[in-house]
RNA sequence: GUCCGGUUCGUCUAGGGGUUAGGACACCGCCCUUUCACGGCGGCAACACGGGUUCAAAUCCCGUACCGGAUACCA
């Protein structure tokens, strides 16, 4: 039989990222064994389900690469079917009609108030004592036919029990006297989550249902349905949930954006990171493993391999660096800087256009930036991806945009880093980092003098090739006469310069670091003056907008 | 209240009768270095508690504590 799963959220708000790992854990499982994937909208509580809501859910799927296989039910859709199984369980007399009037709601908190009953009724604990419950059918259909509204129960059993063994909690069982005679249908003909759960799952032909530990006195309830159905339930698993800091269920109510997937995606993560650190949230292959691509989580996947327990999931909202959780927030910059460049650059050509720091010519000579980028997937001695090799690397264009980025990339937390600390490669209008001007500027007053020197030198030294001719030569390598602004050339002026000024290379490099890039931390400087480009280095080399900021600084 | 479940470094976790209780993130130190990262090396840091079984318990059993979930004419 083909493994049939579905994910079945409720749209009520944003997609959870509890929802997501279950969604992500059926996923997996379905991949594994060659079956289905399914997705399902719970949308029977009218007043709750918004259309919003289920575009947010589909489209946080499609951003984390969880897509149907089938077409989307909507539960609100078959509600005929729900009501017809109800009524269908009725006459077989499985089930009964219930004329108490439906309860006012009560004011104050739903589940307090769930609580507060349930301890009030203590004493004469008995589940199957509702008055009509042994209605007689004459009577029951009498008082139906003249028009009192009613509810219509399950009807328990007296004795016995449910059992089943779940996938990831093993046997459960539960007896008959702790489960209620359950509502299937409202008294204002509105088919309830159980049945409407049970009655879909047969409908969909579902053989696995993995969700979270929130349901699991759910399935015994579910489980007396597929039986009064004559229906074999399918198989069960429940996930551990994730809770937040304080030891509570990550819930959209009292944690907010935290736990809404779009969130992630809006702060510059890579799907694919945020779905590994998902999967080691409450499951482990027993291995020493933390990266797992998507096709290893498919292999390597187990419900033996899910805890029991609940995971917390991190997160300080004060705190600007620690906003999420922490090894999230390091797998994402493992992702950053490892993946392969024809993924991450069309991910950096949004974040770059959503700051209108992109630039058509990137994309230039219709080569999409997506096409495979030969040596990228190189490794370097330390077994890690070395840098790309990329020879014709004029300031602007697509081969430059590639280096550039998979240079910046080394230090980069989010995507969001491309346009923020990255944005003095890709534009003039970058702002500096106060620290960086306090570390490198302001301790080292001579520096306003020697910088814009150092660019009169560079202009010097570089000047036999103007900027047109360094373009066209600019693939000719050095050590042949020409003198190009090339890291080597670049050394050997600057390490003359700061001989001659008697001072350490550091002070010079980091200078022109933040005068350069705004900020105090980056790759080699070397590197940041090639990528920058002879015509950027001379003019931010002479600029005085931070020496500005030092002088006002140092009036205050 | 009742039912169900859980408890290994701060966090994610490995281990499941004999281990110096392992890894990862975070944190600290050293190395590398023009900065910051990366990387390398090292450090800090855990079996909730009490009984039992056993030559031997983090591991099996019982109890306690604490935490969580569920308990609805919500989903």
């Amino acid at each position: 039989m083909t493994i049939r799963v579905r994910f079945a959220p409720s749209p009520t708000g944003y997609l959870h990222v509890g929802a997501t790992r279950s969604a992500l854990f059926n996923y997996l499982y379905a991949r594994q064994n060659g079956g289905k994937f399914l997705l399902r909208i719970e949308d029977t509580d009218l007043a709750r389900s918004t259309d919003e809501s289920t575009r947010s859910i589909l489209e946080g799927l499609a951003w984390i690469g969880l897509e149907p296989d089938e077409e989307i039910v909507f539960q609100s859709a078959n509600a005929d079917k729900h009501r017809a199984a109800a009524f269908r369980l009725l006459d077989e007399g499985k089930a009964y009609r219930d004329f108490t009037p439906k309860a006012a709601p009560s004011d104050a908190n739903v589940k307090d108030a769930i609580k507060d009953r349930a301890r009030a009724s203590q004493g004469e604990k008995d589940l199957r004592n509702n008055p009509y419950r042994g209605l007689s059918k004459e009577e029951s259909d009498a008082r139906a036919g003249s028009g009192e509204p009613f509810a219509i129960r399950l009807k328990v059993p007296e004795t016995g029990k449910t059992s089943f063994e779940d996938g990831v909690f093993g046997l459960q069982e539960r007896g008959y006297a702790e489960t209620e005679d359950l509502v299937l249908l409202r008294s204002d003909g509105h088919p309830l989550y159980n049945l409407a759960v049970v009655c879909d799952d047969i409908e969909m032909r579902i053989t696995d249902v993995i969700r979270g530990q929130d349901h699991l006195t759910n399935t015994h309830k579910q489980i007396l349905i597929y039986e009064a159905l004559d229906v074999q339930p399918p198989k069960f698993a429940h996930l551990p949930l994730i809770l937040a800091p304080g030891g509570k269920k990550l819930s959209k109510r009292i944690h907010g954006e935290i736990v809404s997937l779009t969130t992630y995606r809006d702060a510059g993560f890579i799907p694919d990171a945020f779905r590994n650190f998902l999967a080691l949230l409450g499951w482990s292959a027993g291995e020493e493993k933390e990266i797992y691509s998507l096709e290893e989580l498919i292999e390597k996947f187990s419900l033996e391999g899910v805890h029991r327990s609940s995971a917390i999931f991190n997160y300080e909202p004060n705190n600007p660096k620690r906003w999420t959780d922490d090894k999230l927030i390091w797998m994402n910059a493992e992702y950053i800087r490892t993946m392969p460049l024809e993924q991450l650059l069309p991910m950096v050509k949004i974040e770059l256009k959503a700051n209108k720091l992109w630039r058509e010519e990137y994309d230039e000579e219709g080569e999409a930036l997506a096409a495979a980028i030969p040596s990228t997937a190189d490794l370097g001695p330390d077994g890690r991806p070395s840098t790309v090799a990329i020879e014709n690397r004029e300031t602007g264009t697509r081969n430059w945009f590639i280096y550039t980025v998979d240079v910046i990339r080394q230090r980069f937390f989010t995507l969001k880093d491309f346009s923020s600390q990255g944005r003095a490669y890709f534009s003039e209008d970058f702002d500096f980092d106060q620290a960086a001007i306090e570390k490198n500027l302001k301790k080292f007053p001579d520096l306003q003098t020697w910088l814009p020197e150092l660019a009169d030198r560079f202009e010097t030294a570089f000047a036999e090739t103007s900027q047109a001719e360094t373009r066209a030569v600019a693939s000719v390598p050095a050590g042949n006469g020409a003198i190009h602004f090339t890291e080597a050339n670049i050394e050997t002026v600057v390490k003359a310069f700061t001989e001659e000024k008697g001072t350490k290379l550091g002070v010079i490099m980091n200078g022109a670091r933040t005068l350069l890039t705004g900020v105090a931390v980056g790759p080699s400087m070397l590197t940041v003056f090639e990528i920058i480009g002879l015509e950027r280095t001379l003019m931010r080399l002479r600029s005085q907008v931070a020496w500005n900021a030092v002088a006002e600084a140092r009036t205050k």
